[in-house]
DNA sequence: CAAATTTATTTGTATTGACAACTTTACCAA
DNA sequence: TTGGTAAAGTTGTCAATACAAATAAATTTG
């Protein structure tokens, strides 16, 4: 099971082992998990690397200890999408609502100018916009700009249907570390008015974000505006971040 | 210093000593701390102790550690305030501006009914509200509602001047642990108007936050109006949650 | 003097052991 | 049956010890 001679410390293949017994259903939400006693016994391991690995699916909201009781498995937690609307699809599909995303402009390679906000302003990025439609209303224009290098060849791939988290995460190993998002109220110019069926002038939400990865100040820099007139843009704040 | 007969685990102590070091300048940023063994030795602690210390100051943001190297103090992350404005009063106060927010209801217990997004429908909690400006402008609304068990006894201390997370973490050893927030576009009522100095019907963005506890659903929820007009309202995303 | 090697230092992993603090279960008396 | 107490079980804190892996400093060699 757990190889002392493997290059991964055990702490962390035993981690990976109970992470892949909740996943599999073993050890069910609101259950819980053998005891440290129990489990150091089972693997052979000291009581301590048991707890440094429990420590880590804690810290990652897999599971939560209560003291002179034991240890739990937590509800599964949506992971926010910081692409793009964060857990507002997700809900409305859980609803019945029909959520229909659509790339305007494909992706390609531009040079960016007179964007102060934008983090690659003076620079060569990709860029592409999507229309987001729910139950066939216009609800969210999107436009997206990555970094030139971080991302390179992405306009080889198909973008339709597939959620830019998981290409990011998937084909060029990357995840966000943190980042920035503003918002304010801006007015609906008539491009933006027609693509999103609202008249001229109307009031709309403008957000930005700049995602930041380990190595690189903003690697993703997007803007979106959104109808809340039809919807309202939730965020999940956090998570573990703030234990 | 350190004193074992203390309610506080020496861990928390020790953690406690260091960033007060951090924060007097005594560590200064990029500088390295003592070793391990070093403090071990200075504290008459063992080194499991001391590293317990380290790890939630690095959880914290606070350190960093080299293997072969030492421990190095980072650069002043800027922590998000969730109670409020997060980052954008302070960086208003960095371009010095003045940012002046005012209690307009002052905290007390009472029974939240026919607000069905509140958390605390149907119950008691503490209120209040408070008005902020910028250089003079009303830029800012906020009402927040808090759990009344958890904060119990908070309306006899002074709010003014001090900020929440201050107060929940100091007093109440409360951090939250996650949340939800959403944004959308309201349209300013009669009162709302007059408070932000705008025309009735002019649109205000709309904030809701509701903020939780580890053993708390719900602990704390608010919800602000601001006029992006006069001002970003910007918000650090994640941090270490992804790391 | 520069490069290579060795030594010292420091963090990373892992163990056994002990006691404290809290929760749960079992048992007994009214 | 209910309430109180004791025992058992579990996590939380803390220790001493040991070796591995990486980095930094010192020493040696060309």
């Amino acid at each position: 099971m757990l190889n002392p001679n493997a290059p991964i410390p055990l702490y962390r293949q035993l981690a990976d082992l109970i992470s892949a017994r909740i996943r599999s259903g073993e050890y069910a939400p609101g259950s819980r998990i053998p005891s440290e006693h129990q489990l150091a016994a089972a693997h052979g391991l000291g009581r301590p690397t048991i707890r440094q690995a429990l420590d880590m699916l804690i810290r990652k909201g897999l599971l939560t200890r209560r003291r002179g009781s034991g240890t739990y498995v937590l509800e599964p937690q949506q992971e926010v999408d910081l692409f793009s609307l964060d857990g507002t699809s997700a809900s409305f599909r859980k609803k019945g609502l029909a959520v229909e995303t659509r790339l305007l402009t494909p992706i390609h390679l531009l040079r960016v100018s007179g964007a102060a906000e934008n983090p690659f302003d003076g620079q060569q990025a990709y860029f592409f916009s999507r229309l987001t439609r729910l139950a066939g209303t216009p609800v969210l224009l999107e436009g997206l700009y990555l970094h030139a290098q971080l991302f390179d060849g992405i306009q080889h791939l198909d973008l339709e249907g597939r959620s830019l988290s998981a290409i990011a995460e998937e084909k060029y190993y990357l995840r966000p570390s943190g980042g920035k998002q503003s918002f304010r109220i801006a007015i609906a110019d008539a491009d933006k008015a027609t693509l999103l069926a609202v008249s001229p002038g109307s009031p709309l939400l403008a957000v930005q974000r700049w995602l930041t990865f380990s190595q690189t100040p903003c690697g993703v820099f997007s803007e979106l505006w959104c109808r809340t007139d039809q919807f309202v843009f939730t965020q999940t704040i956090g998570g573990t971040g703030y234990a």
